[in-house]
DNA sequence: GAAAAACTTTGATGCAAATCAAAGTTGCAC
DNA sequence: GTGCAACTTTGATTTGCATCAAAGTTTTTC
């Protein structure tokens, strides 16, 4: 096992001082234990727009933590039907859809050139049974994910298609205001198309709600950039019973 | 701590002898192993028709495992609108979306009365640091999860209502079937406004979907009651790329 | 920097499922 | 066992989104 200075091209790419480190690890740690934390890392691993991290099918092995760039996963019925599950972003865990058939179930590609980190799962539940405090952090990891997919299928079980993109903005951009980034402003990784196969809508439909949004004056739409310009009007579209 | 028998009414309860223990829990354990297993479980729970094992908003103290009975889960929106997030059965354990917020985020409500095996989740997590087998089963539980979910957005997303109610009548039926019971005859738990809203459909299309497999001599349905005939036509209709 | 490929927008039309409506069935309460 | 409440089925109509189509924009490629 490497010690804690792991490198790729050399860098430096210690847990211990990473930016994201609030976000994809537990805290409240000693030195020590730090250390330990810091190994889980086997390496990082780049990957280029477009290329998948891992497949559908793939044998499981390793949970990856997103240290820059962007990922959308999917799963893909026998019929060749794709259904985006989810879309991720820096600080967030990837993989965990593999465990339990020490398989991957979808596939994650990346949108964006990105960076992750490689973490075996063997070394994460070995360095679990020792650290109550990660042991913790992957349960939770994992509810979150469940708890983010019960979102989604209350979306597409119930919602009309623009309570599904006033929802799916304001997700996104309260993620990425989480990262230190704008709360009004971003720009999309991903088509219409994505977003639809996302939101369980068709391509034009997507657009077509974009142009009614911004139309009403509630977002600025130039092509991949979005501005929200009414973040209340977006959120009474949301949710419409909390505001009458 | 009680000792391995934990009791309700006088039955004995341990799981080293309860015919579900393959369902439900990990195998593979010698005897002293088995008997701290034993002692997750803290006590049973009757649950009867129609009540809440718990409630969205509650604070999460426990996994449950379903040892008799029907149970749907549901988030319920701001504006009241309802969506039933799945239907599990005997063997099988919820609760895990309590976990990321220490509080549920969605119900449980029984559609037959039930008895539950309560598991303390601090109990679970402290002695899945000392038997990497139940660590093991823990995360396959959660991914399970997280993979069945994904199943559901593609569902949701991408599938036709006829197609939606084939994949939830042969998703029942082979989970009764490892049960032991029939896999060609169900009797419904739900009623058919709880299935449409678990497959994004109002309840009149869920009927006429009945109405039409049954029509179309794929299925015999009497209320309630449900024979599949033509077992591969359900298929074909779930997916059908596979059969050309 | 021209041509092609990929993506987006907008319009016209069609259709699957929702909605509205009413009758039929089952099961529970008293 | 009668009456009411809950659930289910079926029919008529509406509607939101998909589909089909074509033009416009941006990005990639050579």
């Amino acid at each position: 096992m490497q010690p804690s200075l792991n490198t790729l091209e050399g860098l430096k790419v210690a847990c211990s001082n990473c930016n994201l480190r609030e976000l994809c690890m537990p805290t409240g740690f000693n030195p020590d234990e730090m250390q330990k934390l810091d190994e889980v890392v086997e390496k990082r691993r780049r990957v280029k727009q477009g290329e998948a991290l891992f497949s559908s099918g793939e044998s499981f092995t390793s949970l990856y933590a997103i240290r820059t760039g962007f990922f959308k996963t999917c799963v893909i019925s026998e019929d060749g039907r794709e259904q985006v599950t989810g879309f991720q972003m820096a600080g967030e865990i990837i993989g965990m859809d593999g465990i339990v058939s020490d398989h991957h179930n979808c596939s994650a590609v990346a949108l964006e050139d990105a960076e992750v980190c490689v973490m075996p799962f063997s070394d994460i539940e070995d360095l679990s049974r020792q650290l109550p405090g990660l042991q913790r952090h992957v349960h939770k990891i994992m509810s979150r994910e469940i708890v983010r997919e019960n979102g989604v299928m209350m979306l597409l079980g119930n919602m009309r298609a623009e309570e599904r993109l006033a929802a799916f903005l304001l997700n996104l951009v309260q993620r990425l205001h989480a990262r230190g980034l704008s709360q009004s402003e971003l720009v999309l990784r991903m088509t219409r198309e994505e977003i639809g196969s996302y939101l369980g809508l068709k391509l034009e439909t997507v657009s077509r709600a974009f142009s009614k949004f911004s139309e009403d004056g509630i977002i600025e739409v130039k092509q991949r950039y979005v501005k929200i310009l009414a973040p209340d009007a977006l959120k009474k579209i949301f949710n419409p019973q909390t505001y009458y």
